[in-house]
DNA sequence: GTCTATAATGTGATAGAC
DNA sequence: GTCTATCACATTATAGAC
């Protein structure tokens, strides 16, 4: 890569990051081509390979901007710093879903293309992956649960249930601030009269 | 195809769709090449197109499989016909993690090859999930619950959390049997003690 | 029903001019 | 930094012998 970082934004080595990620996002790694991504920034395909030497490199920057972003998100969404540890367990996910399913195809992409896909970097791709969830997880773990609850799988439920809503989430139903609310209040709340 | 429909079991149509699966599964469709597949039935790759005419048929009678198989796991699933109707929900839950988690290729591609990356077939395996989620659906959504409470959220959180397991199952921790339980009990005893 | 041989295509990637 | 030209390769799929 010509530079080293801060390279200033729109730049075209960001132009063809945005591309990427928009193809691998919608149809996955394989199924995206070089030729397609070149295109979308008015480059020849050969000329990819200035800016990047692979097409698995290309993915992997994908992937950190991915997990940059999405860890900013966290860091600033509303509600977060908020003194009831339930309201920032919702701030979390929700800012989770924003990210996912509204607006960036960063995100998109870090659920959707699956490290076991890219051998080359698999390695790389899920420490990637476990950096997010470790901060993720650093937020829900903040809780004081029932003794008899097992957090961790509490936490795995949300962030399922959060992940696979990119499968049947439609813009025109429910918002994700709207979704995020009700998962946490199925945990919080009893569903069961009788329990 | 050569034989209509019941082949009895281990044909050699039925390898073939077994070797198809257990790649599929592992690797993700486009990952997978014909070779492979018929590598593992001893057979060389052109002999593939005497039993199916193409890659994505292929897909398509794996899917079909498995969308086949995993009704039939709900329906014997011990305790779905129980008085309970919490009992139910956690039977057909139990039987759809072991079927993702322990044991059948047939049932993981179901869930990990998304049908959006096979544009040749993509409306059949939409209505082959639909198909398979509307019977699951039928068991939950038997619950009474609370007025407030939106059913649809509360079903799409349970098999999203169901589906993400695959990400973070590991053999040797909890059952299928466990997590389930555990995930239907989260939902139905309050986690809040204030609330 | 399977094999041999091969067609047809699309792909990631490279070398060197500009 | 981009383009031109192209290589090297793997893949799905086909035609026809056995």
């Amino acid at each position: 890569m010509p530079q080293a970082k801060q390279q200033k934004r729109n730049s075209r080595l960001d132009q063809l990051l945005d591309a990427a990620a928009s193809h691998f996002a919608a149809k996955g790694y394989r199924e995206t081509t070089i030729r397609e991504i070149s295109g979308d920034v008015g480059m020849l395909p050969g000329s990819v390979y200035y800016h990047f030497p692979s097409k698995h490199e290309l993915l992997l920057a994908v992937y950190e901007q991915g997990v940059g972003r999405m860890l900013q998100r966290i860091e600033k969404a509303p509600g977060i710093d908020s003194n009831d540890p339930w309201k920032r367990v919702e701030a979390t996910l929700v800012a989770h879903l924003d990210a996912i399913l509204d607006q960036s195809d960063y995100a998109r992409v870090l659920i959707s293309v699956r490290p076991d896909q890219v051998p080359e970097v698999a390695d790389d791709l899920k420490a990637l992956r476990d950096r997010y969830e470790a901060r993720f997880a650093s937020h829900i773990d903040a809780l004081t649960l029932p003794p008899d609850v097992d957090q961790r799988l509490m936490r795995l439920m949300l962030i399922g249930a959060a992940n696979w809503s990119q499968i049947w989430y439609r813009p025109n139903g429910q918002s994700p601030a709207e979704i995020g609310k009700a998962f946490v209040d199925l945990l919080r709340k009893p569903l069961d009269p009788s329990s």
